[in-house]
DNA sequence: TGTACATCAGTGAACGCGCGTTCACTGATGTAC
DNA sequence: TGTACATCAGTGAACGCGCGTTCACTGATGTAC
């Protein structure tokens, strides 16, 4: 994989990455169907009709930033989910989320956005990796043995109120942003005794 | 009450009712910050600058969208998290989702998407409203003999908890409603089970 | 290594269009006597 | 009940503006020989 791209493919990889990084920062205060394409490239500094060597339409964009903001989360999470122990899990899970909110604010507000915003492909484009995510709780959980007896199909709604959790408790952090730290600690405070009680409800389920 | 409307009043009432009728139906496919005023008028059958008469902007119009959409839920919530004993409280809180979903999916689409949307105001509004019902439902909770020993905190956790969980389910039955039956029901399904576990950590709690 | 041609990321002018907002208006409804 | 005046919901023309998209283009990079 050291295959160096020529000089044209990549300045044309920064340009495209300058359009995604311009439109998540215009995205902080809108939504992605009223986000034009003339002020993406205006933000970077190129002619609006540049945007089209590169993206069809902003909806087209809006789907190349699903993939960047959630594409990269799969290995942590399936790590987060294999750890051992009750407590462990939690006290990882929430840490990541605290800290994933913390470094990557901009995609965590596009995700909760539009997962359920104006523009269908995008919707499409979260849901499907969500349901990657929940697949992979589930596998993550079928693992251990306190899922000895659980049906497939109790283990994915196990999982899917993990990830429902961790998607609430996200957005609870990023409404924290620029309050004081106690205002974090507080959700995390909150959110893992939420887990707590779940995990509680799990290890005295009768299938 | 019988306080009659003058012919007026109750013109300019139905105007401002026939506008968040138009703006409700037009935002099932985009998002409250892309929705024009011009838009709204046109499918009322209005000129433009009548949208003045009734609101500000279309932040404004989304604010009292929240209140139509959110304000007459409180009651049915209340008695519904007062039912007695869990099996009962978790039956008639999906079936009230449920049938509020099927009876109003455009104020339900409404609020799951404007509740990360790109308009403040209407944010504001909705996390407002949301944070009232945490606290019934908190209030109802504490009224059981099983909350016996709880502190004001945990009984907040676990009210939040319910509270992320029907928004979650409404937001899974929202996505049904061009599935045959079948979907619901299986949604309606897993969401009693998430319930369930849910009531059973709350039963094995220890503060 | 040098040359001649092909590719293609980004340009800039032009287009028609719908937008939000202003303003002075109209005419039905409301009110005072 | 009738009359004279006030109110005000809705009108329609006008405005300047930014939008998405088209098109023929330029000139640096890539390729074949």
């Amino acid at each position: 994989m050291s295959h160096t791209l020529g000089i044209r493919q990549a300045q044309k990889q920064k340009t495209r990455q300058a359009l995604l990084d311009a439109a998540l920062g215009l995205l902080e205060e809108q939504s992605l169907s009223s986000l034009g394409l003339r002020e993406v490239t205006r933000a970077v500094g190129v002619a609006p009709t540049a945007f089209y060597r590169h993206f069809r339409s902003t909806a087209d964009l809006g789907v190349a930033l699903v993939e960047e903001a959630l594409g990269s989360l799969h290995p942590m999470i399936e790590d987060t989910v294999a750890a051992a122990g009750d407590e462990e899990r939690i006290t990882r899970a929430v840490d990541l989320i605290r800290h994933h909110v913390q470094a990557h604010p901009a995609h965590v507000r596009f995700v909760a956005r539009e997962r359920h915003g104006g523009v269908q492909p995008v919707r499409e484009a979260i849901s499907e990796q969500l349901a990657r995510f929940a697949s992979e709780v589930k596998v993550a959980l079928a693992e251990g043995p306190e899922s000895r007896g659980w049906s497939d199909d109790d283990l994915m709604m196990l999982a899917s109120l993990y990830v429902d959790q961790m998607l609430a408790a996200a957005s609870a952090f990023l409404e924290t942003l620029d309050a004081p730290e106690e205002e974090r600690a507080r959700v995390a405070r909150v959110t893992s005794r939420q887990m707590r009680l779940i995990s509680i409800g799990r290890r005295n389920w009768m299938g």
